[in-house]
DNA sequence: GGTAACTGGGTTTTT
DNA sequence: CCCAGTTACC
């Protein structure tokens, strides 16, 4: 028997799609349906079947959703498993796992290193250099551009000349350039046996469609849950129907009216596939929602967008109460003093700052907000948006760890080369046929497509490639300007040590020493960033190995500095502040949405096409339904005109588009244009600091 | 030819 | 804050 009754609190729904068999099957889950109930529910009885929970795979898209259902799910279980674990994890999480652990079946390196979108994008850069694209004449796309026109080509299965055609047709112009370059980018990435988010989908596919590898990887697992199917892209969906080809042991949970991943290359429609191309697919609706009062689901239900087929509708046991709320107030000043006004209050009622939360539609939109909270002492911690990663001196540090096990990652040279005085991009470059010889970046390589292993690819695990480290470096420092060379050789002599160092920590520590001096001449604020580096290098003696954790640190960027400092204490209180995005899965007692006005969100970039316009309804639906108790949205009525915020002119913009008729039938409107009093909670230090109207006073 | 320092303009969402 | 473009120095 389990330590805890999986099957306490579920409706008879709920409970049919946790004891459903072994045939296909759908949970079409509403928001706050109970769904990782039901699905830690679903493991906890296939266990109870006889089923080895090692044999179970857990996907979601989230490391918060699969840390939260692992736990969930390993309580529930107890001691069950007799010590076998569930495989779970994100897709990228575990392809990085499984493409590791096959390295060398698809001629990829032992030690992989992973690219992040920018990483990517730095190599996308050096090529285009190498192609004679880099120069600014005939306006040839941005690397960021290239690669989300890559990225969406891997990710929706069609060729890069139909992206480019359709999605991208400013671009047209440079089509048999950009072909040329992604060619390029593909014999690179291998030559330097590095890979990036979309490879990583494409590695765990091509491992499964393998004749020799693909039927015994997919036997590894008898049942397949994945959460959030409506999110997936057409790789995601191909790595499952090669898991489970005849739907058995599969289990999808989603629900199409919050797809919001549109722009990574989900695909909703995939989630009505699935019954639909799988005979016998059984599909269980869950409609009952355990988190939100009635009214405010009835904003919800008003907002919902259309589905493809019958739409869920939301319903719920908590009558009664107040409806949301539509704060209209006068501009973004006013909109921040309000909300700071409402969580203060609402803390002096006794609902903990955690309980609440700030949502909105992109991350810069809380600017405002952020400078009024912290004028007025209220503690916030920001989900979405910039992430720990994407700070510089990370980036540096991790570029050097990745360097440790991987001589030829040019990306990660190029990173730390020109951190060093007097080493530019063409410099850098330059050193790059020194440093990474035989990567692949040289055009008159080009030609392989990447598409299988060459055979010629040997991956040298002691890394002298015929070369000795020793001479390498001295022509590096020989090639370097004479400024730069006393750095430049104190650089090349540390990674060598740091080479010959043995536990991991040491390791790390070896690699933060390397990059110390250049993060002090380089950052005013190096005290600062080499404290965070610090909180890296303790959470690096506790992985496998140095490579996986910059691989993991890669998939997976701690959401803020705070996070590596481990669990905040008990005793610590915050308000949560976080892009829609982040904050699918999430629920708190209290909701604030900012920026409801047409612009804002939806976003004015998703404006042009009816598609982009579709994503932002279901974006705002997944807004709606994260409350339990309260809901406020604010429509700030005055706001500085984007395109010429210098003038200093004004403009009233109309409120969002969604407070249609029938969202507002669901609203209780409130005008607060006028400024209102500050309320200051009995117990919350008076702070000298003004608020942002008195700056402007 | 290449780098550093400065200026001006712009910023969606994430694995 | 990040990027592109400009200019002055090496």
């Amino acid at each position: 028997m389990f330590d805890t009754a999986w099957d306490e609190g579920l409706d008879e729904r709920q409970l049919a799609a946790a004891t459903h068999g072994d045939g296909p099957l759908v949970v079409l889950a509403g928001a706050g349906t109970g769904k990782t109930r039901t699905l830690v529910a679903r493991v906890a009885n296939l266990v109870d079947r006889g089923v080895d929970p090692g044999r179970i795979l857990l996907l979601t898209f989230t490391r918060r959703a699969a840390d939260e259902m692992l736990a969930r799910a390993a309580a529930v279980c107890g001691d069950r498993g007799a010590g076998r674990r569930l495989w779970g994890g994100t897709f990228h999480a575990v392809a990085h796992r499984l493409v590791s652990a096959h390295a060398e079946a698809l001629g990829l390196p032992p030690a992989l290193s992973v690219l992040d979108a920018s990483d990517a994008s730095d190599l996308l850069d050096l090529l285009r250099h190498d192609h004679g694209l880099g120069g600014t004449a005939e306006r040839f796309p941005r690397a960021g551009t290239l690669l989300d026109i890559y990225s969406r080509a891997v990710n929706t299965a069609r060729p890069a000349r139909a992206v480019i055609a359709t999605a991208f047709p400013w671009c047209g112009p440079h089509t048999a350039a950009i072909l040329e370059l992604f060619r390029a980018y593909v014999a690179g990435k291998r030559g330097q046996g590095v890979l990036d988010f979309d490879d990583l989908l494409l590695a765990w596919q091509s491992l499964l469609a393998d004749p020799t590898h693909g039927p015994g990887l997919a036997a590894r697992w008898d049942h397949v849950l994945v959460d959030e199917y409506q999110d997936v892209n057409a790789a995601q969906v191909d790595i499952v129907r090669l898991l489970c080809p005849d739907g058995r042991g599969l289990t999808v949970v989603g629900d199409d009216g919050q797809a919001i991943y549109g722009f990574r290359g989900a695909d909703s429609r995939h989630l009505a596939d699935v019954a639909r191309t799988i005979p016998g697919t059984r599909v269980i609706r869950l409609e009952r929602n355990f988190r939100s009062r009635q009214p405010l689901l009835d904003l919800a239900n008003a907002v919902r967008p259309p589905s493809d087929g019958e739409a869920l509708t939301l319903r719920s046991d908590r009558t009664g109460g107040s409806r949301a709320r539509l704060v209209r107030c006068h501009d973004v000043s006013a909109e921040a003093r309000l909300v700071v006004d409402a969580v203060l209050t609402a803390a002096q009622d006794g609902q903990r700052l955690r309980d609440q939360a700030v949502l909105m539609r992109s991350s810069h939109h809380s600017d405002v907000l952020e400078v009024e909270l912290t004028a007025r002492g209220v503690p916030f911690v920001k989900y979405g948006g910039l992430k720990f990663l994407e700070a510089a001196h990370v980036k540096d540090f991790v570029a050097g760890l990745r360097l440790l096990e991987n001589r030829r990652d040019e990306v990660a040279w190029f990173r730390l080369l020109r951190l060093h005085d007097g080493i530019g991009p063409a410099r850098a470059r330059r050193l790059l046929d020194v440093l990474a010889p035989g990567a692949g970046r040289e055009p008159g390589r080009v030609g392989n497509d990447g598409g299988s292993g060459s055979g010629t690819d040997h991956w040298d695990t002691s890394g002298n490639d015929g070369w000795n480290d020793c001479d390498r470096h001295a022509e590096a420092v020989a090639a370097a300007p004479a400024a730069t060379r006393t750095a430049l050789g104190a650089t090349l002599s540390a990674l060598v040590q740091a080479r010959g160092r043995a536990p991991i920590a040491a390791r790390a520590a070896a690699v933060l020493d390397l990059v110390r001096p250049l993060i002090v001449d380089r950052y005013g604020d190096h005290a600062a960033r080499l404290t965070d580096l610090d909180r890296l290098v303790s959470a690096a003696g506790s992985a496998a190995s140095l490579n996986d954790f910059a691989a993991e640190v890669t998939l997976d960027p701690p959401a803020s500095t705070g996070d590596l400092a481990g669990p905040p204490r008990l005793d610590d209180d915050y308000l949560v502040l976080s892009t829609v995005h982040s904050a699918k899965g999430l629920e708190w007692a209290s909701v604030h949405l900012i920026h409801v006005v047409d612009g804002a969100f939806p976003s004015d970039l998703s404006l042009t096409s009816p598609t982009g316009l579709a994503e932002e309804q279901r974006l705002f639906y997944v807004a709606a339904t994260r409350a339990r108790d309260d809901l406020a949205l604010y429509t700030p009525l005055r706001m500085p005109h984007h395109r010429r915020a210098r003038d200093d002119k004004h403009s009233y913009a109309p409120a969002s588009r969604f407070l249609t008729d029938e969202a507002v039938a669901a609203l209780d409107v409130q005008e607060a244009d006028r400024p209102t009093p500050t309320v200051r909670p009995a117990g919350m230090a008076p702070v000298a600091l003004p608020t942002l109207d008195d700056l402007w006073a």
